[in-house]
DNA sequence: CGGTGTTGTAATCGGATGATTACTTATTCG
DNA sequence: CGAATAAGTAATCATCCGATTACAACACCG
């Protein structure tokens, strides 16, 4: 009869620490992304992957830490989309794959917000030095690997800027109900706009 | 000789609360832009404006109020901007002017990261709804006054945003020693880098 | 004068939050 | 097995920060 008490308590299943690492690391890229680096808890993120608040600045060190994780996970999930990107569909010109492979990376909920919060933070020492480092690899991807010219890197750039500006401030709210904001919407993004709409759709549906 | 201690103590200067508002704003707009809304502590401001902590809450009621009359005040003085330069200098292209427009904002330290941070936060609900009214009614006065297509507008609203980032960023930090930086920042901004790069040089200069 | 409203501060409070410590439970391996 | 290592948490601490309160000094006005 000792051995009831073992079985009534359900074995708590454990994670290798990469996995978890990982999983917190994706639960933090969401948070941060909607409330920025000053204005998310660590308990927020933690509650976010399941995990007690201790355990997420233990992996990581500190908060500070994790962002910077977060940001140069973010980095490195785009390089690797624009990568393959460059790779797949040579039929099509490559400013068209380019922003197909962003606009892609808002699957990754948090990722561009992220990092935008990250480029807005310059002032910082550590962040700001991981998104000036970050942004500039983007810049010498564009001219050396998908062979763009200066000025139509820095085209590619200010649009990339202003779908996450689009994102972040949710205009998308006001696409029903807001001519305006419809008119701005399509103006902007053009083909690309039914794939952030439908975005919106996938996380009330939730 | 009673009057002696009174002329022992020097009078501090009062100010009329129209005035030290204002002047609470401007400091906040600086600290704001530089370290966003979460990251600022009512303190700093208070410092930056050369008041005690306790009066710059008490002006505004809350740290957010005192955001979102930030927010309000750099849409204003944008908007103002950028109808004086349309009834200035009718010689040049439009585009040109309200470029030219955008760029000199860069004067009114901090006003345009601070709006770059409000952009960002659009998941708040008092923040987000000022920021998405006051973009709108910057593509608005767009279409409607400047004569701008919307493509022509987003095309704008575009490079307004690889802008902020860059100033966010700091990337004119490595201007001087970062050549893909450099190419970067000439593909960008064009004739208008010289404006960003005076900015720092009278940042460092004082 | 003197009293009344306004500008402004010092002191302090209470809640939030990042980090630390000590402990528990599972897993691995000789 | 059983000891050692690793995954994970509960409890707690110390600090920071926005807000409140109570008070001080000055201006205006009768």
């Amino acid at each position: 009869m000792s051995s009831m008490s073992a079985e009534a308590s359900i074995p708590i299943p454990r994670m290798a620490s990469d996995e978890r690492r990982e999983l917190v690391l994706k639960a933090a890229t969401e948070v941060f992304g909607q409330r920025g680096y000053a204005g998310t808890t660590t308990d927020q993120v933690a509650a976010a992957a399941g995990v007690s608040q201790p355990y997420v600045v233990r992996i990581f060190g500190t908060k500070e830490k994790l962002f910077l994780a977060v940001l140069q996970r973010a980095l490195d999930v785009m390089m690797v989309a624009f990568r393959q990107a460059l790779s797949e569909e040579p039929e099509l010109p490559v400013s068209q794959r380019m922003g197909r492979a962003y606009v892609d990376l808002l699957q990754d909920r948090g990722l561009l917000l992220s990092l935008m919060h990250g480029f807005v933070l310059g002032a910082d020492p550590e962040i700001g030095r991981v998104a000036r480092c970050g942004f500039l690899e983007v810049y010498k991807f564009l001219k050396a690997e998908a062979g763009l010219g200066s000025v139509e890197a820095a085209e590619f750039l200010a649009h990339g800027m202003l779908l996450n500006t689009l994102v972040g401030i949710r205009m998308t709210d006001e696409y029903d109900t807001n001519p305006d904001a419809r008119e701005m919407l399509e103006g902007s993004l053009g083909a690309k706009l039914p794939l952030l709409l439908a975005l919106d759709h996938t996380r009330t549906a939730s």
